[in-house]
DNA sequence: GAGGCGTGGCA
DNA sequence: TTGCCAAGCCT
């Protein structure tokens, strides 16, 4: 750590810090589901789940899958199409396949106990330096730091940090900061202090600092230029895709469902058979027929028009023509299983994983099939 | 290091 | 409406 970086550190009382942080986290934080216990289990699911998600969301999703898999061990012995229905509509879903992969591995290596130490943890799917600080520090009590966005916030106003948080290395100049803060008696209460304030005082935009329990050891708010910081300077760009779909039944009312692919977006989700469009030659119900026979080699029919459906992702957004359409079951069973296609029940895709902008298409195709009775 | 990877809430 | 954000990690 270079010292000019954080010139304000030396001059900060941690003991003071420390105490009026940790006194207002005692007092003021918020009962939620995984502060019940410290079982590492269950804090290090809440942790996976809370990454770039917000607390109101993760709520329900987090008592459900306790619910589904109270522990370790049962989570570890899921099927994969059970874990991904557990997250279905949490997004990132590489992050439930990361987190099974590392479970299974903490119960083969070691023996079902989560490693408590930063070598070791950190070798798990899934456990970046965040997470590891969180896990050790929360479950087991050790001085590590977890620096996550509301950390660098927080720390980037109170020692007038404006090193770019956009950048991965920034977030040392912040972890060797909350080596020297971090209080060795209270390590989990003061790494969830810290996130706690970011998340009800020192918000993004104008924080609340007439509220905040160490204002007096800001150094932002003694210039006033909390609301400038942190310096954060990444704008991604998104691409717009263009899709068309078709929700295919057959003559027993069941649908023609897909498994996606392995790798990349929304890997190992269900869907209802799309392609890409790159180019406008063909009428969108045409290009779809050709499509689809090219890849399962027989030919559909397409009907009306369901609705256009817009989704937006962290890097593109998906415009999507969906359709109804017809398909008799005769394609070939061994094709099927290859192509990863099945025909279900509307019963029985409650039991299948889809992406949100699926739900939509299925819920546009549910109140158009309502409008024709 | 930069970009892939979801979703819903909010100004 | 549009863009930005919210307890990151992987490649």
């Amino acid at each position: 750590m270079k010292n000019h970086d954080i010139q304000h550190l030396s001059k900060i009382d941690s003991i003071s810090f420390r105490n009026d942080l940790i006194s207002w986290f005692e007092k003021e934080q918020r009962d939620l589901p995984w502060r019940k216990d410290q079982d590492p289990y269950k804090v290090w699911v809440s942790e996976i789940m809370l990454q770039q998600t917000r607390v109101e969301t993760v709520i329900p999703y987090f008592n459900r899958f306790i619910d589904w898999f109270p522990t370790l061990e049962e989570f570890a012995e899921a099927d994969e199409e059970r874990i991904l229905k557990a997250w279905e509509g949490l997004g990132y879903y590489s992050r439930v396949r990361n987190l099974h992969s590392a479970v299974k591995e903490v119960q083969e290596t070691y023996n079902g106990v989560v490693p408590d130490t930063p070598a070791e943890i950190s070798k798990l799917k899934g456990v970046g330096p965040y997470t590891a600080g969180a896990i050790l520090s929360i479950a087991y009590g050790k001085a590590e730091p977890a620096v996550d966005g509301n950390v660098m916030r927080v720390l980037s106003r109170i020692l007038l940090i404006k090193e770019d948080i956009a950048k991965p290395k920034t977030r040392k100049i912040f972890e060797d900061a909350i080596r020297e803060l971090i209080d060795p008696a209270k390590p989990s209460f003061f790494n969830q202090a810290l996130m706690e304030l970011g998340a009800l005082i020192c918000t993004p935009g104008v924080p609340a600092c007439l509220l905040c329990p160490v204002r007096e050891h800001c150094f932002a708010f003694q210039e006033g230029v909390q609301a400038e910081l942190p310096v954060k300077n990444q704008t991604r760009k998104s691409r717009d895709v263009q899709l068309v779909a078709a929700i295919i039944t057959n003559e027993k009312d069941e649908f023609l469902i897909h498994k996606r692919a392995a790798k990349g977006l929304l890997a190992n989700l269900w869907e209802f058979p799309n392609f890409e469009i790159h180019t406008q030659l063909l009428p969108k119900r045409s290009f779809f027929q050709e499509q689809f026979e090219a890849d399962f080699g027989v030919k559909p029919s397409v009907g009306e028009f369901i609705a256009k459906i817009d989704h937006v992702f962290s890097h593109l957004v998906w415009n999507v023509d969906t359709f109804s359409g017809k398909l008799a079951p005769l394609i070939d069973k061994d094709v099927m299983e290859s192509s990863k296609l099945r025909w279900v029940s509307e019963k029985e895709m409650e039991d299948y994983a889809f992406p949100v902008s699926h739900q939509k298409m299925f819920a546009a195709y549910k109140s158009g099939t309502k409008r024709l009775l």
